[in-house]
DNA sequence: TAGCTACGTACCCATTG
DNA sequence: AATGGGTACGTAG
């Protein structure tokens, strides 16, 4: 038996007949492809509605043991093609017909029905494609048909190569191509001269080509760069296609073909590019998820990350044109830039680990690398073949809206103004600890439907759970028991992976593009929540102790302020047993259950600010500030402020910063207010004033019901530029409005000064101040004037 | 083809005096 | 000029 790990579960159809395709890298380092056209596509409708069926051709209903989550009996209905279940699935529904699991996709209802996740072992005859085998190990695709496939575990190593197009700055054209990965860097270039550090072609079909057959020859598992999908990969096609180059010759994968694109390049849901037998994985929503940065240009996320930047002038007005100036002028210099990118790419995400994360969600859960993000589809991978184990079929995903409304974590009435001593305590994966101590489970609601009440758990929202039956509680508990080994064995991106999960199985309850989409079940968790956070509240209130804030899972509390530091430490996780014991005693005495759910104490901060909202007197909620003592001398956390906000200006973060540290520190805060208002009169923070925000509906003729400041500013650039603005507008407020600016670019004079030091500043000192009862005008230096009035 | 809700802030824009 | 509702964005969890 070979082992091997899935890259890619699809299917082909031949001679009328569907033929399961699995592409995969083996233990031995081949690439294989496991082909079965044994597998018959099917769903299921109830039994009684089994006759509207009957005068279907190549249908056939068969009986079963399995029932809806109604517990109505269901019969399979096998069909031939699986492109044929989704005519039959939309004519059942316009006679109001329910159909089940008929809408899920082949090669994953294969992966589940043979109980197979990302590590198969393969027992069967093979045949070798491709003669190159001998010379380049890993070339020539193992294939095995109709092998024995059983689920088994592997440590697989998968090559990665990176990919950078050069091109006109209209794209119309393909200058050079970077390829970075599986033991070379290299470089093709379009160049009847040669250029040292490329391989140089005399035109650009020439090139195409070679690049296609290079990466063929490579053979890479994936596919990396940045915005690879829509930008390289798109070029590449649109440049094959008008090339005329054959299919054969521009094929990228393990078998010919050309790339395939799903999805458009729409702002609500990201394309994928298909290519036989490899994932390719584009960068940008990888770190988009991991890190929070000003914007996610490959430049950007470079200098962050690793510390170097491109090997391009980035202050360049236009880099676009600079590209074609560097191929007019200095090839050498485009083919070391353009490698650099690539390489770029690869290190970025090998510096995070972000290729291991996403594998290690892949592993978790059996999706595929490019849909690890998937949550939905996800959620059917990993509870189908469990529902199925207690003898039920899910239902299709519902086209019918509910209207009922979800609720969500509730919010404490902040206590505003400056503490010290504050401990914060949280419930770990409190939403994922609430489904496992209250069976919240798709099944558990549909079993406990049927039960009185007094039989089930009933939630705060009247939702009845079954407590014989669940699913949701025995998979949590697994991957919570995953998590813990993975942490004592230091292994981060799976305890990652594993909390990623967790922490998506509430919101996919409340989507309606989800086949459990419930707001029934996802009530029951955000209120059984809303319910611990209050009785959290009430054990720390019965001990005299005061909590000043708390968010969903979270309490804020008040400790004593006298005695040392680690006396308040042990105090503090005294309390900690003795509410988490209070909390759990409730929970039996009230529902007859044990609860599973984890109260720690995150942090003390030594020093900690709930500010006010603005103009008013009530406590601002989601933002605030607090000092954590460390071997350093201490260090701010600010949560939700403007200095967390990437759509403030840099200035506000660095008086936000300063007047906080200057703050918890004991050290005079308003001399610092009056010198960086000085600054910013006199022009010294000038490259701090710049805002950055996304035009979030996509086009600008989308905002017809008002102008926002950063849609006026691309509406100038594009009538200025006649470029399209990018998808993070950069402006400064001058004196007639805001005016776009280009990156690097240093605003000009025409700055309304004004407006940072009353738009800007004030509001940031302003918070802070009154809680020293003093002001911004008084650092203005009127203050004296006010009072004396 | 697509996880969720709660929240604060700035600004726009029409309405009011 | 003040105000109040609505839009837009980014954030906390």
């Amino acid at each position: 038996m070979q082992r091997g790990v899935i890259l890619q579960p699809t299917y082909r159809i031949q001679r009328d007949r569907p033929i399961i395709q699995l592409y995969g890298r083996l233990e031995s380092g081949r690439a294989f492809l496991v082909e079965d056209d044994r597998f018959q596509p099917y769903f299921f409708v109830r039994e009684r509605d089994g006759h509207h069926l009957a005068q279907e051709s190549g249908v056939t209903l068969r009986e079963t043991e399995l029932s809806n989550l109604a517990g109505e009996p269901v019969s399979r209905v096998n069909v031939q093609l699986p492109g044929e279940i989704r005519p039959l699935r939309i004519r059942l529904e316009r006679l109001g017909v329910p159909s089940y699991e008929a809408d899920l996709r082949f090669a994953y209802r294969y992966l589940m029905d043979h109980a197979l996740r990302d590590c198969i072992g393969i027992e069967g005859r093979t045949e070798s494609e491709g003669q190159s085998g001998a010379a380049q190990p890993g070339a020539g695709l193992v294939r095995f048909r109709n092998p024995d496939l059983v689920s088994t575990e592997a440590e697989i190593e998968l090559s990665t190569l990176s990919l950078d197009l050069e091109t006109t700055p209209d794209a119309s054209e393909i200058y050079s191509a970077a390829l970075a990965g599986c033991g070379v860097e290299e470089v093709h270039l379009v160049s009847s001269s040669p250029v040292p550090g490329a391989e140089n072609y005399a035109d650009e079909s020439a090139l195409l080509v070679a690049l296609a057959g290079r990466i063929r020859q490579l053979d890479p598992d994936l596919l990396i760069g940045w915005n690879v999908v829509d930008f390289d990969l798109r070029v590449l096609s649109r440049r094959f296609e008008a090339l005329n180059i054959s299919t054969a010759a521009q094929s990228l994968g393990r078998l010919p073909g050309s790339i395939r694109f799903q999805g458009d390049a729409s702002f609500t849901r990201p394309s994928r590019a298909e290519i036989s037998g490899r994932m390719v994985v584009d960068g940008i929503p990888l770190v988009r998820d991991a890190l929070r940065l000003p914007d996610y240009r490959l430049s950007t996320v470079a200098h962050a990350v690793l510390g170097r930047g491109k090997l391009i002038n980035e202050e360049a007005p236009n880099a676009a044109e600079e590209i074609s100036r560097l191929y007019r002028e200095d090839r050498e210099a485009l083919a070391a830039y353009n490698l650099e990118d690539a390489r770029l790419v690869a290190e970025i995400l090998e510096h995070e680990g972000l290729l291991e994360l996403a594998r290690e969600r892949s592993r978790l859960t059996g999706m595929q690398l490019d849909r690890v993000g998937a949550s939905i589809a996800t959620f059917d991978l990993v509870y189908l073949p469990d529902l199925r184990r207690h003898g039920a079929v899910a239902p299709n995903v519902s086209d019918s809206q509910s209207n009922a409304a979800v609720s969500g974590g509730s919010v404490l009435e902040p206590q505003p103004g400056l503490a010290r001593n504050v401990a914060v305590y949280d419930f770990k994966s409190l939403y994922p600890s609430l489904m496992r101590t209250f069976n919240i489970d798709p099944l558990a609601l549909a079993r406990g439907r049927l039960e009185t009440a007094g039989a089930a758990i009933v939630a705060p929202n009247g939702a009845r759970l079954s407590r014989q039956e669940a699913i949701l509680p025995r998979i949590l508990e697994r991957f919570m028991e995953r998590r813990e080994a993975a942490k004592e064995r230091g292994d981060r991106h799976a305890n990652q992976a594993i909390k990623i999960m967790m922490n998506s199985m509430f919101g996919i309850f409340a989507a309606p593009a989800c086949r459990f989409f419930s707001p029934e079940l996802a009530n029951a968790i955000t209120r059984f929540g809303q319910q611990t956070l209050a009785w959290t509240c009430e054990a720390f209130a019965e001990r005299g102790v005061k909590v000043i804030y708390g968010d969903t899972d979270s309490v804020f509390v008040q400790l004593p302020e006298s005695g040392d530091e680690a006396a308040m430490e042990k105090s503090a996780e005294t309390l900690r047993a003795e509410v988490a014991r209070e909390i759990a005693g409730r929970i039996h005495a009230e529902y007859d259950v044990e609860a599973q759910l984890d109260l720690e104490l995150e942090k003390v901060y030594s020093r900690f600010l709930l500010p006010r909202v603005r103009g008013g007197q009530g406590g601002s909620k989601k933002r605030y500030a607090g000092w954590l003592e460390d071997a350093e001398g201490g260090r701010l956390e600010i949560v939700g402020l403007e200095s967390v906000r990437r759509d403030w200006p840099r200035v506000a973060q660095r008086l936000q910063e300063g007047m906080l540290t200057r703050l918890f520190r004991d050290e005079e805060v308003l001399p610092f207010v009056r010198e960086t208002i000085a600054a910013v009169r006199s022009g010294e923070l000038d490259k701090e004033l710049v805002y950055s925000k996304r035009i979030r509906k996509g086009s600008l003729d989308r905002y017809t019901e008002s102008s926002p400041p950063h849609v006026k500013a691309a509406r100038k650039l594009e009538e200025r530029q006649g470029t399209k603005a990018g998808p993070v507008v950069h402006y400064w407020i001058g004196r007639s409005g805001p005016e776009p600016l280009l990156p690097g670019e240093i605003p000009p004079d025409e700055i309304d000064r004004k407006h940072y030091v009353e738009r800007v500043l004030e509001p940031v000192a302003d918070a802070i101040l009154c809680e020293i009862d003093s002001s911004f005008a008084e650092a203005l230096g009127e203050g004296q004037q006010l009072k004396l009035i």
